[in-house]
DNA sequence: GTTAGCACTCATGCCATTCGAGTGCTAATT
DNA sequence: AATTAGCACTCGAATGGCATGAGTGCTAAC
């Protein structure tokens, strides 16, 4: 009997934090008690509403600007909400083709495929969106090719399982015969095939240990040319699209500073793929929220992520939105959902055939 | 006698517009005569001052906010001084040499080094620094392979004369023979090297319509594949870098609305490249102020391009620098200056060995 | 041509005031 | 025991009056 009244209460508590985000997210104005009993069907009174209200304070969830104003989510307010109050949606049928149509590439190519990812999210979306994509590092040798490009000069070419490629200019020290190169591709795409690019130098370098290695002019070679090839191949590329969105928030032009420093971290992508990094091997939607994302600064933006995986062997990125604290949970959260779904049966479809 | 003192007297109201800009420039704040006064060291009065200034008003150099405030230079104002009034500053050699250390890239990719060279502008300018990179489709052909990476697929390899590389995976209709693949190289690497990548298909073309060629096969294969990869080939790409710079500016803070206008300008990459497009082909340094950038909402801002050139034969390309109106344009002029120029260096000596 | 002197303008900052939305508390009601 | 009406209270936002002072334009004298 206790425990029935106790989820009761709970219900009617988190029914009444719902009102007070949905209603904050899309006014951006404190709520008050009053605003909450009208919305709230059941004909309770604003006074049955502020008692509520204060225990939701108790609890963390929300707080008030100043005594007489409404209340405000705090972060662990939006953070309860998003794990234990909204109702997941799902995008329908008709949108997620809308998505389908627009990341569709016209040569299937990883690069060309997340650049529209990114900018579909931040036009359907209205907000900042960044798409993380894994290079070759992250993924298996399917093949390598050396084409000679002037007398000290090769051009090498690496792919990937799905068909990533990436090239580099790579500078040689002594001159090559033709037959040499031939000779170091054949090696070279015996040998490595299915290795994953981040284990080449080490399983070359083990090979030479083996001192007697009767290929062992080959292997120093390729070594050579792989180490200059993947020094310079980052291993991750990112895309970011739609800052403009995030600025046009009221939180935003009330304090041009949180703009400033929110810029600054998005210049910096090193520091801003450091932070992803962690996301795209989650296996689901994170979201991060407020003091959560852990940049001083921006406090006043949260950001959510979908991991996605390209063909079976292939490595993985993540796609995302980037909006302030205040932002529709649930339509945010179906759609990065959906993005990554549609760029993961794009690669997989296509690695099946 | 007459042609005397119209000069001396030209000559102080220039130097008066010096004063009001370089102090407006570096405060922000509207400038008054006394101030204008006593920065002149010629002991003129304030009053005097003020007659000039009324001139200088009359002339459109010059506007007031209001009525008793100081005086604030009009984009006409910014134009004249920057076309003949201020004196142009030239880099140390220290400083020149700073930034060629730091554009040094550890492969000589394009790409890499332009990329270099935004973040390098934006750092040493303390502004939004961008730079337009030539891709293959704006120089001739070096070389070009086809490499077969599964049964219906070609990697397509465009190299241009300045080892600009591109890549693009070609779904072929039907299948092709190792044999045929060869003799395809073969057909492009003699009859197609040295002609610019943007008359390919045209030459291709060409050769379809004087029919009894005895090469018909390859060359209508060649068009195919060719037009293919060139048609995902974007012209030039855009880097662009420290965003943040510009907001950090008082016009900024003061009228988020503006910094919104000026994102979502950023944001539309095609629209910003249609401006630039022209200032690559100038043959100096370009300034662009206030609302000579043709953009309604961007009217507080300005931007200045420098061109460069890779190699003798390779594509043109800009690198410059994004502010506010009000801004250093001695300084600035001077940097994105040496940048080109260290940009056209790095090139064109790689070129000549 | 230059300058001292002066009246005039107008944005800015400051203070007092009002206004009202929203609260917390208490006592009455169900 | 939960709910609610009633009410005093708080405090930000908006308003208006007022003093301040920076900077101007004009005039008359140098």
């Amino acid at each position: 009997m206790s425990s029935i009244s106790v989820t009761d209460s709970d219900h009617r508590r988190n029914k009444i934090l719902e009102i007070i985000i949905d209603s904050y997210v899309s006014t951006a104005q404190p709520v008050g008690s009053e605003l909450v009993a009208r919305k709230l069907r059941s004909s309770l009174s604003s006074a049955t509403i502020r008692n509520v209200m204060v225990e939701l304070e108790q609890a963390g969830y929300l707080e008030q600007p100043h005594t007489s104003a409404g209340r405000v989510p705090t972060d662990q307010g939006y953070r309860f909400y998003v794990d234990s109050v909204m109702n997941v949606r799902q995008l329908s049928p008709e949108q997620v083709r809308q998505i389908e149509v627009r990341i569709q590439p016209k040569e299937l190519d990883v690069d060309e495929v997340l650049e529209r990812a990114s900018v579909t999210l931040a036009e359907l979306a209205h907000q900042a969106a960044f798409a993380v994509v894994p290079t070759v590092k992250q993924s298996t040798v399917k093949q390598i090719e050396l084409l000679p490009i002037s007398a000290r000069k090769l051009l090498c070419v690496l792919i990937a399982d799905e068909e990533i490629v990436a090239t580099h200019v790579v500078e040689i020290s002594g001159s090559m015969t033709r037959d040499e190169a031939i000779a170091l591709v054949r090696f070279l795409n015996t040998e490595l095939v299915g290795l994953p690019f981040g284990m080449l130098l080490e399983t070359l370098e083990r090979r030479l240990l083996a001192e007697s290695d009767s290929f062992y002019y080959l292997v120093k070679r390729s070594w050579e040319i792989l180490q200059h090839a993947l020094a310079t191949e980052p291993t991750e590329r990112l895309f970011m699209e739609g800052a403009s969105y995030i600025v046009s928030q009221p939180e935003f032009r009330r304090d041009p500073h949180k703009t400033h420093e929110l810029l600054r971290w998005l210049d910096a992508e090193d520091a801003l793929l450091e932070h992803l990094r962690h996301d795209m091997e989650a296996d689901g939607v994170r979201v991060h929220i407020g003091h959560e994302v852990g940049v001083p600064g921006v406090d006043e933006c949260s950001y959510l992520t979908a991991p996605f995986r390209l063909g079976l062997t292939g490595g993985s990125g993540a796609v995302g939105i980037l909006g302030p604290k205040r932002m529709d949970y649930p339509k945010m959260r179906s759609m990065v959902e959906a993005m990554a779904r549609c760029v993961s049966e794009l690669f997989g479809r296509q690695h099946a055939t």
